[in-house]
DNA sequence: CCTTGACCTTCCCACCATGGTAAGGTTTAA
DNA sequence: TTAAACCTTACCATGGTGGGAAGGTCAAGG
């Protein structure tokens, strides 16, 4: 299979695949005498499994310790799950990050009329002098 | 006043502020003699205008967009309105994407026992091999 | 006068993840 | 034989930030 095929079985770019493939996430696939990439039903299948990680938010990091987890069988899962609370911890400062910022911004916007007056609260706000910060 | 000192006054790490200067965010310093850039009080204010803009999540190009409808006296508060408002949406998006990833992999890490047992519901899961996705 | 340390300058490289494009080789089908 | 659809590597761009090298400048103190 070249990797055009792999790309549309597993949706993953193939620039990605060669990508990963550079990085060590994926094996280093086999090459026909042109140069050509060769994989397998296999292929696919791992690629699955990162395109599903990084859905989730994996950094191309933790999806490669994850795969290595999957494919050690001697693994324990408290591993994996530690490595998965991790990423949760992370996903939720970003949350609490973006939330803090969207109510401010609420409240800048619901204060400005959005009319062709000049006095606009959103630029008094981050004009920010009145020792708000 | 050095770039030292409006680093320290505005909270902008210096290396910032010669990078949003490159990318016509802020004014060209001026120089003394010797290359040095040279700031005043007004640059401080700037600059905390800028720092304000980037806390609330706005990139830099529409910093420097909220820059220029900051100065310009004419502006009408329709367009900075419409800025945020833009802002927001993305910001909302991004919201619904981490909350997203957050509730799978919540679900996932409540059903994996996180002791020595090599099979792990968060791997199966990413393996995918069930046509869940 | 000279050194030392704290500043400043530019330039390049790193991260993370992805996309584009250019220049070239290969394979397949008409 | 030629055209298209594929493949290869290599470089550049984004967005935002940080590190560090190599070098110039300035003030204080011996």
């Amino acid at each position: 299979m070249n990797i055009g095929e792999v790309a549309k079985l597993s949706m993953v770019n193939a620039k990605m695949i060669r990508r990963y493939e550079e990085q060590g996430i994926i094996p280093k696939a086999s090459r026909t005498f042109a140069g050509y990439r060769q994989y397998s039903e296999k292929d696919v299948h791992i690629l699955r499994f990162v395109k599903r990680a990084r859905e989730l938010g994996f950094s191309m990091k933790d999806t490669k310790q994850l795969l290595g987890l999957w494919k050690n069988q001697n693994r324990s899962n408290s591993q994996v799950k530690s490595l998965a609370q991790k990423h949760k911890t992370e996903l939720e400062e970003k949350l609490n990050e973006i939330q803090a910022m969207l109510s401010t911004l609420d409240v800048l916007i619901k204060h400005c009329h959005g009319d062709s007056r000049p006095d606009c609260p959103i630029l008094q706000e981050l004009e920010c002098h009145k020792g708000r910060h």
